[in-house]
DNA sequence: CAAGCATGCACCATCGGTTGTGCAATGCGG
DNA sequence: CCGCATTGCACAACCGATGGTGCATGCTTG
């Protein structure tokens, strides 16, 4: 009648405890499965744990960590859901950590250098086991404070001199990228010509290398990119569109063919050809990352796949071995050509 | 010397309390900024935060959770990310909890309803303050155990009966989305003609009220829906290009229009489109759900943009006044047309 | 000058588990 | 029947933060 049904606070080892005339110790023992070596007797545990069931009891990890000093939790900090490379990074991270009885917990911050700092700072406040720093603008702020807190931490993507990196092969990828677009263009054109490239940042890694890919694929070709033709102008969208617009108003032509770094550049660069050359066919693009739509606007498009199971499956294992050496594991990419799959 | 650098553990308020000669209460009073209530003089507070920030202390959530019996924790689970309208979702939550000074902690199970359950339990004991269930299979039993928990809880995109819900409006949507494409197959023939509907769960409350506006926008072009054409497989991308493998065997020509239940089991229908009559015109395709590529791949693509904003707008009021009523709000889709923006 | 009040902080129980240690009861051999 | 080993569990400290309460000290007021 007059029972409160406020919050019904969840059942704790001792409300066990009470109800089978234990002790605390006892049921706790029992639930995390150490009741052998404590001497439990077999039908006292099974006592405790029918109870348990039928309570529906789940076991406080903020407590137990506590104690235990290891949360059992996994940080990643990630720059954006909204592409095929990263969201799967996501799922693949979600589902190896749970394998291994950890709980994952992500976090995005919308390539915000401030907001990266400050989701590594709450990871470490809610005590997780280890930080992963994926595509993180300066990941070596992370490690610092990852270190001072004696977190374990690794950079996934984008490389980091203070911690363990995995990241792809940027300039093998690229290589190959660059080359067939080239080739394409010049099986087209009769001679060799130039590609733009468009998208990323000039600071980071991975565009550096690929930029390194790109200009040597050139020369292996034959030919030496514009530099006028090199807009790394960031990932977003706009960004690129608005590259595109300084592209095509610099020159009497667009190029003939355009490496795409990043499939959220890719976004924008295939806007502004929609809407602004609707029926003419568009310039060859080689984009590094991949997305099963864009496959399928152009078979001009080629795109570069990320492995990204076998990033992560060496993520996991090093982790494992709690792995601390500051070296990159660079992963090659697959290959991938337009409206081909898998 | 001999300092061990093992794990330079996490400073806790006890450290500098130490340091300062003062109380780990007053540190606490101070650093969680409740110290005036506390008559703590503004020189100790001074020289209390200064010795924290030096030190890069970063306060124990857990412990502070385990004694506030309140995490600040929110927990979102969610089918998937790879795709335009869970990945916006999932940028959303994350940057509105964060606004309101919540850590948000979202967790993919893969469409898995086994899954989905373990993963409301382990929130549950990682003491989350709210579990939001997003187009979970079985938002009811998520709702009981959170309920068992005296844990906040609400449904998104797929409404449940057990907690206030946010959906789209999918009936009104779908009839839109499905009358264009009804228009389009009819100025194209000369007459109207039934569409195929590809993708979903005949069982989800979503599928059946888009099925229940497919079928009306049929009637009010004035004519049947043809019932061997409706192909609720499910979700996936495979599963969809088999019905649509299933839908041509049965037919001597394709549809001249279809309706395409998610950007899923789009990415499954433009698949086999290519594989098999990679020069033909593709059927008018209504898909509801939006994909900034998939929009350029064909101007006969149409597609449903759900209105994450607002959904989640609405979503964040509930929690902030704790609405607890087992209503379901329905929000209009904002409409897209081919290669459209915004 | 005593009573009264504000100031500034320390003490300690508490949240829900974990784990080292202690102790009673039982079994067993001599 | 006694000593000793084993079995089976309880006790209590601890993890790090929070907040109610209490106690000096200094200042004001009658």
């Amino acid at each position: 009648m007059s029972a409160k049904p406020e919050t019904p606070r969840q059942t704790t080892i001792y409300d066990i405890a009470r109800q089978v005339g234990l002790s605390a110790s006892t049921v706790s023992a029992v639930l995390n499965g150490n009741w052998k070596s404590r001497r439990i007797s077999e039908k006292t545990a099974e006592r405790i744990r029918l109870v348990a069931d039928r309570q529906g009891f789940a076991l406080n990890q903020q407590a137990r960590a506590l104690r235990r000093q290891r949360s059992n939790l996994i940080g990643m900090i990630m720059p954006k859901y909204d592409n095929r490379y990263f969201s799967s990074i996501a799922e693949q991270f979600e589902h190896r950590a749970r394998i291994r009885g950890l709980f994952p917990i992500i976090t995005c911050t919308s390539r915000d250098p401030e907001l990266e700092l400050q989701a590594a700072r709450t990871l470490l406040s809610y005590k997780v086991d280890c930080v992963i720093a994926t595509g993180a603008t300066n990941p070596d702020l992370i490690s610092d404070i990852c270190r001072a807190s004696g977190v374990l931490n690794y950079n996934l993507d984008l490389p980091g001199s203070r911690a363990p990196s995995v990241i792809s092969d940027n300039y093998g990828g690229a290589l190959v990228l660059t080359s067939r677009v080239l080739a394409a263009c010049a099986a087209e054109a009769g001679r060799p010509e130039p590609l733009a490239f468009i998208g990323g940042r000039s600071t980071d890694h991975n565009t550096l290398e690929r930029l390194r890919a790109f200009r040597d694929a050139h020369a292996q070709a034959g030919i030496a990119p514009r530099e006028d033709m090199i807009l790394t102008t960031g990932y977003a969208a706009e960004r690129a569109e608005q590259a595109v617009t300084q592209l095509a108003a610099a020159m009497p032509t667009l190029p003939a063919g355009i490496f795409v770094n990043s499939t959220s550049a890719l976004e924008g660069v295939m806007r502004w050809l929609r809407s602004h050359h609707p029926e003419a066919t568009i310039p060859h693009i080689g984009s590094f990352d991949w997305d099963p739509f864009a496959a399928l606007i152009d078979s001009r498009i080629l795109m570069a796949r990320q492995d990204v199971e076998t990033m992560l499956d060496i993520l996991f294992d090093m982790m494992a071995e709690r792995a601390q050496d500051r070296h990159c594991t660079e992963v090659p990419v697959r290959q991938i050509t337009a409206a081909s799959e898998d």
